[in-house]
RNA sequence: UGGGGUGUAGCCAAGUGGUAAGGCAGCGGCCUUUGGAGCCGCCACUCCCAGGUUCGAAUCCUGGCACCCCAGCCA
């Protein structure tokens, strides 16, 4: 992984308050999902942007959960989200957290700020608040329960502790101004009655602090230096400050970064949840989905995921990132990394009718040409072979290198062949090829360096293991989803070929060996990773990761434009 | 028509008064037993717009414009 020099807005203010001594030299930063659904690359920016300034600067960081309403959260979310920030490298050591945990010490604040005058409970349901909310351009009313006694607000609160109300009867309010053209200041809700079962805190409590008035104590409480989040939070950063000087307690800073975006995908929990509750996905881990999961079984490596990561920089800017980048990230990692195999995917028999029946050939293949440690390994030759229907063509257009009548190919590490016969059913699709193979050009001897316009993978069909490959595509047909037609949803954006399942592959037998999780780069089509649930020794499943760059298919292109 | 933010290439992004880094994409070429990889070259006379200050402005000032966020008892 590479380790680029990072300066980004977020260091400068760190290195800033490095300078002023603002926390003492310290640096300590966090990353709080709530477990409402799985992590998404959304999110590993964030992680990456938390743990390497925690990393960079000697400091701390942890993992903390913001489980603050039972309703959505649950553990099996917990467990993931555990596993993939581990997966991307964020390591927080003992540093595991639960705002829950806090619940306590944040109801003896809010007992505190009660004291102080600076909240009440207020009876108004939640349309009547709406109301009284006013709007972007008017103020709001003051609510009618606004000047309680503190004698009363601590009575009626600890009373909702105990469960003495239903959900929305009673709520805690902080006591700002209901005028304020910031309407996060509007004497925001504190707490909220939820009679329901929490994933941590069983039925310990029925009264939930909201994130506003909880994210900051939660920080306080952990001594973070830097709170950072996304920028949707700006507008609630003065209530942030409002509560942590109120209540006069350690005070971190809030800094606000761009969301990721990237295009032809979502990134919002809400509608990734809605892909998996309507079924229009496998599940959270489904290799088409944006979620960290689902990029591990695609076959990402972590560190490509880290690498872009990295790459797209850190800003306030809203923006779009073209999924060319993070195409382009694994693809780098797995060019250097990834054992290179010979896999056909849409197979047309081959007959070589000068090559001696029975007689098989062990020919010796490279694993890697960026590696040279990786070695070599003997591939099975012989009379009978399949290559891929698009390596053939009986009628070539322009610019076509590969087979054709007549024409002339080299088979990777193997011989030259010349198209003889074309073999057609009744139907008239080509169903074999009758080529002949040239002797004197077999790889790696003296005369084999006659040149020919193009090379092309192979599989011996006596030894091929049959496998099943799925081709996974983009999940959007929109760059941006979200953009749709009057009436209609992002589900109306959903690419109908994002899955193409092709069961009658055949791939050389050095891969009937590979492992659930194991990558390699089929010669000339893409990177493929064995599936990490579906896969078996005797029937080895392969999902495509991503594409090789394919110069062929933009030429083609622009000769059909 | 309130408040908070943001505008540098197709997409990201450096730049902090001294004359527009870098990456992705794209386009040429070289090389190649992967139409992959690699290598070389090209790709902003201009930084949202208009004025102003200055010897000098993407950077400072003034005035516009565009886009994003906020009216959940979600986070």
């Amino acid at each position: 992984m590479t380790t680029t020099e990072k300066n980004d807005f977020i260091r400068e203010i760190i290195d800033e308050d490095l300078k002023t001594n603002k926390f003492q030299g310290r640096v300590h930063t966090r990353f709080p999902p709530e477990p409402n659904g799985y992590l998404h690359i959304g999110h590993a920016k964030s992680i990456r942007l938390n743990y390497g300034i925690a990393k960079d600067y000697n400091g701390k960081f942890n993992l903390r959960f913001d489980d603050t309403n039972p309703e959505k959260e649950e553990q099996e979310y917990v467990d993931s989200i555990i596993e993939d920030v581990k997966w991307l490298g964020g390591e927080f050591e003992d540093r595991l957290f639960y705002a829950s945990d806090y619940f306590e010490q944040m109801y003896q604040w809010a007992v505190n700020l009660i004291k102080k005058g600076k909240a009440y409970v207020c009876d108004l349901n939640g349309d009547e608040i709406r109301a009284a909310r006013g709007t972007l351009t008017e103020a709001g009313k003051d609510s009618p329960y606004r000047n309680r006694s503190a004698e009363e607000n601590l009575d009626l609160f600890e009373r909702m502790r105990k469960g003495e109300f239903s959900n929305g009867a009673k709520i805690l309010r902080a006591k700002i101004d209901m005028a304020s053209p910031n309407i996060n200041l509007r004497d925001p809700i504190m707490y909220r009655v939820v009679h329901e079962g929490h994933h941590r805190q069983g039925d310990t409590w029925c009264i939930y602090p909201t994130y506003d008035w909880a994210h900051g104590l939660e920080d306080s409480l952990e001594n973070i230096t830097h709170s950072i989040c996304t920028l949707e939070f700006e507008n609630h950063r003065p209530l942030y400050d409002w509560f942590l000087e109120n209540l006069g307690i350690y005070h971190p800073q809030q800094i606000e970064f761009a969301r990721l975006n990237i295009t032809y995908t979502v990134l919002s929990k809400r509608r990734l949840l809605q892909l998996v509750q309507e079924k229009h996905v496998s599940g959270w881990d489904d290799p088409r989905m944006p979620t960290l999961a689902g990029f591990r079984r695609r076959g990402y490596t972590a560190d490509s995921i880290k690498v872009f990561c990295d790459k797209i920089g850190v800003s306030k800017k809203d923006s779009m990132i073209d999924v060319a980048m993070l195409e382009w990230s694994i693809r780098e990692d797995l060019n250097k990394n990834a054992q290179r195999a010979m896999a056909v995917l849409n197979p047309i028999k081959v007959v070589l009718t000068n090559y001696p029946e029975g007689k098989v050939e062990e020919l010796s293949a490279v694993n890697n040409p960026e590696d040279e440690s990786a070695g070599s390994r003997m591939v099975p030759f012989s009379r009978e072979l399949y290559i891929d229907q698009e390596d053939f063509r009986e009628f070539p257009p322009p610019k076509y290198f590969r087979l054709s009548p007549g024409t002339e190919v080299r088979l990777r590490y193997a011989y030259i062949i010349k198209c003889e016969k074309v073999i057609k059913d009744v139907k008239g699709s080509v169903t074999e090829l009758h080529c002949t193979y040239d002797p004197t050009t077999k790889s790696g001897t003296a005369t084999a360096n006659r040149k020919v316009k193009s090379t092309i993978h192979w599989v011996s069909a006596h030894h091929a293991m049959n496998a099943e490959v799925r081709l996974y595509d983009r999940l959007f047909v929109k760059e941006d989803p979200n953009e749709v037609e009057e009436g209609k949803d992002f589900l109306s954006n959903i690419n109908p070929n994002s899955l193409l399942v092709l069961t009658y592959c055949k791939l050389e037998p050095m891969l009937g060996t590979a492992t659930p999780g194991d990558r390699f780069q089929f010669e000339r089509t893409g990177y493929f990773c064995a599936d990490m649930k579906d896969s078996k020794p005797d029937a080895p499943v392969f999902n495509r990761i991503v594409t090789l760059k394919d110069t062929w298919a933009k030429i083609e292109q622009k000769g059909k434009k």
